[in-house]
DNA sequence: ATGTTC
């Protein structure tokens, strides 16, 4: 069997693109990365894999911490990890989230075609760059007063509803119906609250942006059907997250954590890591008020959508329900979520990986996906009615210059990911790099010139920062996933409008 | 990612 070395540690090639760091010393579990020969020599390049094996001394980690193929290092727990600890004597990781909580995307399926679109591109990028607030700093769709933040925190896309932004069909095709009940926002600072009262429907800036996109190629007809997509049709990808109120958010309970739980930090590899063990009032607080950030995001991504709406109905001259712009999806790729999910265990009862095991129990978890999105195949119970018997929508954003996929939930995403794949393609060099090698309005001229592309940006370097040579090929991630069946390709986009921060 | 350096 194949291995590969980077630095002191050791990876084996359990099959194709499945490669193992085995259990040894304090680990609690071994680690998998799933990844083509191609993406791990990027994985290694980094501390990804380090990060990768710290991750696995999280107390409670169950059957083994994995790494996406689109995974690079982060805070702590590398972005694109997949880390599952027991809800019950195991521990909750803010690290293992991070910063941006419920960052995610969604895609809003119309029915113009491309054709329809041609010659409007200008016009329309105008008007979306003027409509959606983006940028650092404060200004939303709407400011929310003290009643309004605590109701947003409370009932996530219910309040949009309620308050005439959201229809109960963009409720039925959002994770988790667009609402936590879980969401406690009595734990969430007023510094964060006073943070998030002015960005309320506002992209941000990095990586966040707005995506007009044609459709070019579907690869499995009948899922594509399911999800009333078809060639050469006009969809909306918003990708974004919950802003200062979540950083803050984060940054409180890391702070807290450092505090209160310094016994379990002390254990840990990496501080950063930074769990506050299952059970603790800590851990308790912290899942209530992820929660409630969690509810801001897709707010904050509703309120975008629905901007986005009334400037398609003033460019095209015509009411959004005309143009079907229906919600597809939005799936969250930076959160923490009980969930129960079948595992092997030893004859102690003790969780281990399939091959250990004597019995497979049901086991309630907390699985943390940080740059990794939920990916469950039909037969969840979680997924809406829409798509029950089909796999629920999964949608990975690539850079700006190569276009997006829709998958669908894979049925091997279960027993190797705990029901996840990857989130994007995945940086290959750093925002700072990036700015030597790029010249934002260099990249716009010829993503116009060379690919009919139009970018509008508040910020010249931050096009540079996100130029399409700074990401790796997303076509690679996305074949990685298919081919292991944790994430099917159902369709692929390419970009025609862009605004961003 | 982020009132981009508590």
């Amino acid at each position: 069997m194949e291995t590969r070395e980077f630095g002191d540690i050791e990876l084996r090639q359990v099959r194709e693109h499945v490669w193992e760091i085995p259990r040894e010393g304090e680990m609690n579990a071994p680690a998998r990365v799933l990844a083509s020969e191609a993406l791990l020599d990027h994985i290694g390049d980094d501390k990804t894999l380090e990060q990768l094996r710290n991750a696995t001394h999280l107390p409670g980690i169950t059957k083994h911490a994995i790494c996406m193929p689109d995974g690079h290092q982060g805070y702590g727990f590398p972005v694109g990890g997949v880390g599952a600890t027991d809800a019950t004597d195991g521990c909750l990781s803010p690290g293992a989230v991070g910063y941006d909580i419920n960052c995610g995307v969604r895609m809003m399926t119309t029915n113009l075609t491309y054709e329809d679109l041609q010659g409007h591109e200008e016009e329309l990028v105008d008007a979306l760059f003027e409509a959606v607030p983006s940028g650092l700093g404060g200004g939303g769709v709407v400011t929310g007063d003290a009643e309004t933040i605590e109701d947003i925190l409370a009932r996530g896309m219910r309040w949009a509803v309620d308050a005439g932004y959201a229809t109960d069909d963009d409720l039925a095709h959002c994770e988790d119906e667009g609402f936590r009940d879980d969401a406690r926002p009595e734990f969430v600072s007023q510094k964060a609250k006073d943070r998030g009262r002015n960005q309320i429907g506002s992209l941000g800036s990095g990586n966040h942006f707005l995506e007009v996109q044609r459709v070019t190629d579907i690869y499995r007809e009948d899922v594509a059907e399911s999800f009333g997509l078809e060639a050469d049709q006009i969809v909306v990808l918003i990708h974004c997250g919950s802003r200062g109120l979540g950083h803050q958010t984060c940054t409180d309970y890391l702070r807290r954590i450092e505090k209160e739980h310094k016994d379990l930090l002390d254990d840990l590899p990496d501080k950063e890591l930074a769990a506050a063990p299952a059970g603790s009032a800590l851990a308790e607080e912290y899942y209530g008020a992820m929660c409630a950030a969690i509810n801001f995001a897709w707010v904050n991504r509703q309120l975008i959508m629905h901007r986005t709406r009334e400037v398609f109905a003033d460019v095209f001259d015509r009411d959004w329900r005309d143009m079907e712009m229906r919600l597809l999806y939005d799936v969250a790729h930076n959160i923490a979520k009980k969930e129960v999910h079948e595992v092997g265990v030893d004859p102690e009862g003790r969780p281990v990986r399939d091959s250990d095991a004597v019995e497979r129990e049901e086991r309630e978890l907390y699985v943390h996906r940080k740059g990794a999105t939920r990916a469950f195949p039909a037969g969840r119970p979680e997924l809406p009615p829409a798509y029950a018997e089909v796999g629920q929508p999964v949608i990975i954003p690539g850079s700006m210059g190569a276009g997006s996929y829709v998958l669908r939930g894979g049925d091997q995403s279960l027993d190797l990911t705990f029901g996840s794949t990857a989130h994007g393609a995945g940086r290959l060099m750093s925002r700072t790099k990036a700015k030597q090698e790029y010249w934002g309005e260099t990249v716009q001229d010829e993503l116009r010139e060379q690919e009919k592309i139009y970018v509008k940006a508040q910020s010249g370097a931050t096009v540079a920062e996100e130029a399409p040579g700074v990401y790796k090929d997303v076509d690679e991630v996305v074949r990685v996933s298919d081919e292991l069946g944790i994430g099917d390709k159902v369709a692929r986009t390419f970009p025609v409008c862009n605004i961003k921060g």
